[in-house]
DNA sequence: GCATGATCATGC
DNA sequence: GCATGATCATGC
């Protein structure tokens, strides 16, 4: 058995270049696109020790748990992160009790060797090579963030709200939903209401930066946190609006021609915040929205308090939709792995101004209850060739797809460079007789999001704020 | 003023 | 060229 971290590191190495099947003693993998157990391989054909399901970790003298976890080749040739790192599953009943670095993640976790393989869709998992592996312990500043999260986690257990936790609710490390639809349900120790049951995990997004920044070693991303001693004081989000209060109440043109920006692109709110948060580049681009998954949104409230536009999501594909099942659904993903920044502009007598910005995730019964029924009724449609209902009297084709009428979270409408771009359908419209349609995506119902600002500018408000 | 189809502007 | 975020346009 390996003692010290430095021994563990050094026969890793030897591991580069080399294929899961070349390193299978023990002919755990198949010869078809089996992802078996990469990770029990590695443990007992490479490392040679039994595989185990302690709560220690792997091995234990060293402190180091041993993760394979796999990287892929984007089409414009960068390098993500393939999926989570998942860690521990989380007893809610037993780690109510604990603090940060009582807690089970903490004692499995703080050092991890990784082993990165690159996943390619259309290899053998026999044939896929680890590429990296490299020695993983959280850096100081890394280590804030993570705590706040863990905290974030254990308070909702604390609350009761076990059976409410999602992956957006935090930056790096996560609470992601383990073991298959129909896994047993947890106990949690202050509700009776049962829990899905999840894993503490590292973002994809956080894993991603890792990889790149870290192990490959390109470049790193420019931080908004440029001193670490302010996150001792504030948590990020506090930062973030801490920074951003000082604009409150200042006309966008005026900050647009101190700041330089074009006011008529289409991204001009987001350059606005990027530049009021003292970054060069843009925010999407940051360290930390880089790593927490930390999408910008625009808002404009006008004078009547009313939100005018819907908020668009990407466009999904219809021969891709039909595919999936909303558990494992793009849409189902993309909600419940990021968190948005909603930057407030509040309509005034001449113009409008900068209001505040707000960090929001989507609830998972909104997930999965009324959005699940957006798209379960979508895919429906698209699936029957049930989409082209008739035209109107302005010559637009209008849909069967779920209104803004009928669901209190959102709905589909088109989005596309006009409406003759489109997707291919899986099954021809039943009245058009084509094989294509506009470009559709889902959206978030204006009243919904309002109820999200209003109900949010409320908290502020106890809290010394001010109202929009 | 709402509902909903259509389309613009940008970045990569 | 295309995906994406944002916004326009108009009948009711």
């Amino acid at each position: 058995m390996y003692k010290t971290k430095q021994e563990i590191l050094v026969k890793s190495k030897k591991a580069i270049g080399k294929s899961f099947g070349e390193i299978d003693l023990y002919n755990r993998l198949s010869n078809y696109k089996n992802k078996g157990n990469l990770g029990q391989i590695i443990e007992e054909s490479f490392f040679e020790y039994a595989v185990n399901s302690r709560s220690e970790p792997d091995f234990i003298e060293a402190g180091v748990e041993l993760k394979v976890t796999p990287f892929k080749l984007n089409k414009n040739r960068t390098y993500s992160s393939k999926e989570r790192l998942v860690l521990n599953m989380i007893n809610y009943m037993t780690e109510g009790v604990k603090s940060f670095y009582t807690s089970s993640f903490w004692n499995k976790n703080s050092i991890i060797l990784l082993m990165f393989y690159l996943y390619d869709f259309e290899t053998f998992y026999k044939d896929m090579k680890i590429e990296y592996t490299y020695l993983f312990e959280f850096s100081d500043e890394d280590l804030i963030i993570i705590k706040k999260d863990w905290e974030i986690i254990h308070d909702k257990i604390l609350k009761g709200l076990a059976h409410e936790i999602s992956e957006g609710d935090t930056m790096y490390l996560a609470a992601c939903r383990k073991g298959n639809k129909n896994s047993k349900l947890r106990q949690q120790p202050f509700s009776a209401v049962l829990a899905p049951s999840r894993a503490y995990s590292l973002k994809g997004s956080f894993m991603t930066s890792l990889l790149n920044e870290k192990v490959i070693g390109i470049k790193s991303k420019e931080k908004i946190i440029k001193d670490v001693s302010v996150l001792k004081e504030k948590s990020f989000e506090e930062y973030i609006y801490c920074v951003l209060s000082r604009y409150k109440g200042q006309k966008v043109e005026h900050l647009n021609n101190q700041f330089r920006i074009n006011g008529k692109a289409k991204n001009s709110n987001a350059v606005l915040v990027a530049r009021l948060l003292g970054l060069e580049g843009s925010i999407s681009k940051s360290s930390e929205f880089l790593k927490a998954n930390i999408k910008v949104k625009t808002v404009r409230v006008n004078k009547t308090g009313n939100i005018k536009e819907h908020m668009s999501f990407p466009n999904f594909q219809y021969k891709k939709i039909v595919e999936e099942n909303w558990e494992t659904s793009s849409l189902r993903e993309m909600f419940e792995t990021t968190k948005w920044l909603f930057v407030i502009f509040k309509e005034g007598n001449d113009g409008y101004f900068f209001n505040s910005v707000l960090f929001w995730n989507m609830p998972i019964s909104d997930l999965d209850n009324e959005y699940k029924e957006v798209w379960d009724k979508t895919v429906k449609c698209i699936k029957k060739g049930n989409i082209y209902n008739f035209t109107n009297t302005r010559n637009q084709r209008v849909t069967y797809f779920p209104n803004a009428n009928e669901n209190r979270v959102g709905h589909v409408r088109p989005k596309g460079k006009n409406s003759k771009d489109t997707y291919e359908l899986p099954v021809e419209d039943n009245k058009l007789k084509v094989m294509e349609y506009t470009k559709q995506c889902f959206w978030l119902n204006n009243k919904y999001i309002l109820g999200i600002v209003s109900k949010r500018n409320l908290d502020k408000v106890s809290r010394g704020g001010d109202k929009l």
